[in-house]
DNA sequence: TTTTATTATCACCTTTTGGTGATAAGTGTT
DNA sequence: AACACTTATCACCAAAAGGTGATAATAAAA
């Protein structure tokens, strides 16, 4: 009952498992998620069938597995420990949102995640969504809320329209030809038109408060 | 070789058709994008699946006839006749994005057609976001174009990012339970939130030109 | 080396799904 | 009534998909 083979051996259980994890999250980039069939997940993986069912339970506690592997958010909240920002947080709000505007949409997996999230009402993806939600509170009690007083809610309503439409506008990029209210988000200048909107919406409620 | 049969007759060809088109509606709405079988399709319908291959020649096809029934926006455009408004837009603008705001989160098959447009690359579904396009052109080119000058694109840049935004916050409000930037999106002080900041950012990108 | 436990594959089964030819049941015409 | 035409159902097939017991191959322990 030994448990951990070297690296280079032919059979290995925690190799095969992440495998299977690393065939879903392909299935997912290059076919969607209607791709996700054990068949071809193991077709994929490399592996028998069979040691999905032994080592995950099933496809379905695979995928569930395989979204918890892919908490983006709990990496973000990193510098919770930096000093408060003297301008409220307003160079912090943009350049967080201006980052995320191009993280999400180089992300391709993110992108599929964040859909997922609006597809199908699975446990693992409610949880992940929960978890964006407890990483920003962080962000909004310790930074924005105490700066923005009374006006708190209005401040976070203009970042929940920003963040919901980055997210959509990303993803919207990848996956349609056509432009979105005249502008190529694909393109540089079209990316740029958003960029700067992005500062200049955040920087007129930071102006108005 | 007759062509119309009393209504009330147990053979209908025309209504034989609408009832797969409003089964794909109800599996869409109720099961999801994956519940679109043959099989299911026809069970909703209450029909053969035969007559499916035989009216519309497969699934894709008959997908494909749901969607163009499903153009919600040519309709939008209907008073384009209307004298130039005053005030650029302003007010337009606002009520405008307000009644997207509520029209979406009260419609679901269109946030289904909209995520939709999001996961599958199907013809159709570029096709309606091109119309979409196109209706929204009409509006940018003789309205809020003309009266921002060269700060037209930072216009249509607010307008792409308060649309997305609205989309998603829409769907996100439909399909998860948690909040969403702290804000409760099914609840109407959420809901009241959001419409106040839409009405404030456009405030404000009408008020710096 | 033999033994034991783990890792992996294989063959096989059942259910689901997509698809179609043959045929029945209405509908209108002559 | 006999006829032709349209609409609809049925029985059936093949392929795809999910799932599992038996067994082989490997690695570590005895």
């Amino acid at each position: 009952m030994e448990e951990k083979p070297e690296a280079g051996s032919q059979r290995n259980k925690a190799r095969s498992k992440q495998r299977f994890l690393d065939a879903v999250g392909e299935i997912i980039n290059t076919v969607g998620f209607s791709g996700l069939k054990v068949n071809d997940i193991a077709r994929v993986a490399g592996l028998d069938k069979k040691l999905m069912y032994n080592y995950f339970g099933g496809r379905d506690e695979l995928i569930d597995e395989y979204i918890r592997t892919k908490d983006f958010w709990t990496n973000v909240k990193g510098d919770s420990e930096n000093p408060l920002p003297k301008d409220g947080g307003r160079e912090f709000s943009k350049s967080m949102l201006l980052s995320q505007f191009e993280y999400v949409f180089k992300n391709e997996e993110m992108q599929k995640i964040l859909l997922w999230g609006l597809l199908e009402d699975r446990n693992e993806l409610k949880k992940l969504a929960q978890a964006r939600e407890d990483s920003g509170a962080l962000i909004f009690e310790a930074i924005t809320d105490p700066h923005f007083g009374d006006q708190a809610k209005r401040y976070r309503a203009v970042t929940a329209l920003m963040v919901a439409g980055i997210y959509y506008l990303d993803i919207y990029a990848s996956t349609q030809t056509a432009t979105f209210c005249g502008l190529d988000l694909k393109s540089n200048e079209g990316r740029k038109e958003i960029e700067e909107a992005i500062t200049f919406l955040i920087d007129k409620t930071y102006d108005d408060r």
